[in-house]
DNA sequence: CATGAATGAGGCTTCATTCAT
DNA sequence: TATGAATGAAGCCTCATTCAT
């Protein structure tokens, strides 16, 4: 209920959210992060415990809500399953070029680091969440059981392909023509 | 020229690669480096004078070799590209499951760090070269130049994406079902 | 007054007894004291204002009086001053190995940290308050003035060089055989 | 051989050996003991890989030797026993005095911090060795087997009871007293 | 050509304490 | 009275690199 306690915690997930994507987990200094949020030095011990795999953890979750809104917003409105795909395809293209969006942000924050199974079962547990987001967006939109999973796994695959390519070739539009092969 | 100094940096880079592939740029300390190439404290900096950097542009080159040999292996034999396509899903299944070949190498090695344009355009252009390599195959077994070129794109960015998948899920199961989607 | 205040202030200070024998004074975080006694974070300054300090000389007049009801039992039924000394050795002996007394909690909680004169005046007092209490069992048991003050302090002394030899060798049994030299 | 590697190991020994003897392991901070020993702050780690409890060992070892010697040279020119024991306390009692020897370095240095077993095992080895050298003389000085083990047993007892009692007090007094119990 | 000692900036984390409630 | 959030200094250690040999 307290609102001078979540500002500060926020700010820590916002700005570590944003540095592991860009740089990796290693990549990042916690006196970078505290910067960012114009957070003092002993606070980030208060809200995360663990210090810095906990704050990952925090950043990933955090994206992945990101990246669940972006699904519902592309399939929410479409017809079909391939026009709700393209959409989200279309949608995180712009994000690559605005903001900056050129990878997966579960990936470079979870995936590296002290293999710590904690943060690796994150990771997959977000990726299964993805993939169930879509698959219910089939289900709902007509497809079979086993045709949807297909298709949404199919989904994640291209789109994290795409990242990769879209990120060597410092362009987004390999991630615009993802769709044309589901 | 020396028959010492060759295998010493030939071990550097090798034990490198198999270091940045695992824990990525930052994850790997040049003293674990050293140590598992038994190699002397200062003869790094003798064979590459950059430094980390040139090590893992050093370390990158040598995987992206044995990943065109893969590729040359899997399309050589094959009388169609989804046949060979197939195969070379297949092999890295088996390199997962074996070796631990679970993710990209080159974006493990070269999309972190200090984000230089030289390790940037190196990870590009070793990209480019696996597609390229593909695309020789595609067109020497009948296909369109236009298909050609769409087909090795999509064939990197699946084998990308399952990478990905596959990493998540520890299980090398995806890698053998990403070719029903060509 | 209040008899829910009292419990905390008096778990606290037993688990600052326990951690500071064991792992002296720089060695105890506040953090282990608090989780030791299951007290909230805040309630430690209110009953110790002066916080670590004040802590400090609270367990170690604790363990004081442990040691002063340690005397006065074993000398309370003696017929000799040796009889008397002998039961206490023992009696420490036996802490030592079933609790792990195996120091002067005094030397390791108050001799330590910052030299302040309140610290090594508390110590200081305690100690002459243990060599009275032996001194005034001595009188009672026929010693002349000057003998009793000699033995008093010559059992204060065997005691400690046999806390330290006993600690090192991991072994009660020098403990046991210290008054051989009276 | 080289003289260039000696004295800045030789320095940080010896102001590591001076601050934990004053201040115990846990009290002394390493920024402390680099300051004093004026060497660079990567430089400990070149020479102590382990960090600070290869210092401190280092750095009990070291005041070892020194009470080796000041046993040595107690003893050697003594007709008795009893006057090669005396001659060391008092020269324990001016050490007190004039450099602040008030503890035993091997307790303050080894006795805290992480309970590791290597230090614990290192302070017994270096405590049975003070042993062994005081019973040495007495052997060479005409006391029997058992006596002599006894002897030097006791001494050493007193000696690190007394070096309690005269910190307490602030006084060198008791260690000039100590061996009229012999 | 090859080495290992030396360096100091920066890494993450824990600390005892204060403060607003 | 009692609490737990907030703080920033200090903790130990690892880092990539340079240098003298």
């Amino acid at each position: 209920m307290s609102n001078t306690a979540r500002p500060t915690k926020d700010r820590l997930i916002l700005a570590a959210a944003t540095l592991f994507r860009t740089r990796g987990y290693h990549g990042v200094g916690l006196a970078d992060v505290l910067a960012d949020a114009k957070a003092p030095k002993g606070s980030l011990y208060h809200h995360f415990p663990n210090g810095k795999s906990d704050l990952a953890i925090a950043a990933a979750t955090w994206a992945s809500d990101e990246m669940l809104r972006l699904i519902a917003a592309s399939f929410d409105g479409a017809e079909t399953f391939e026009a709700g795909a393209t959409t989200l395809c279309f949608k995180l293209a712009k994000l690559f070029d605005k903001t900056g969006w050129d990878t997966c942000p579960i990936a470079a924050t979870l995936f590296e680091g002290p293999d710590s199974t904690e943060m690796r079962d994150h990771a997959s547990h977000i990726y299964e969440g993805w993939i169930a987001e879509v698959l219910d967006h089939a289900g709902r939109l007509g497809l079979t059981e086993s045709d949807a999973k297909t298709k949404a796994e199919h989904l994640f695959v291209l789109i994290q392909g795409g990242w990769m390519l879209a990120r060597a070739r410092r362009s987004s539009d390999v991630l615009r023509t993802l769709t044309s092969q589901l």
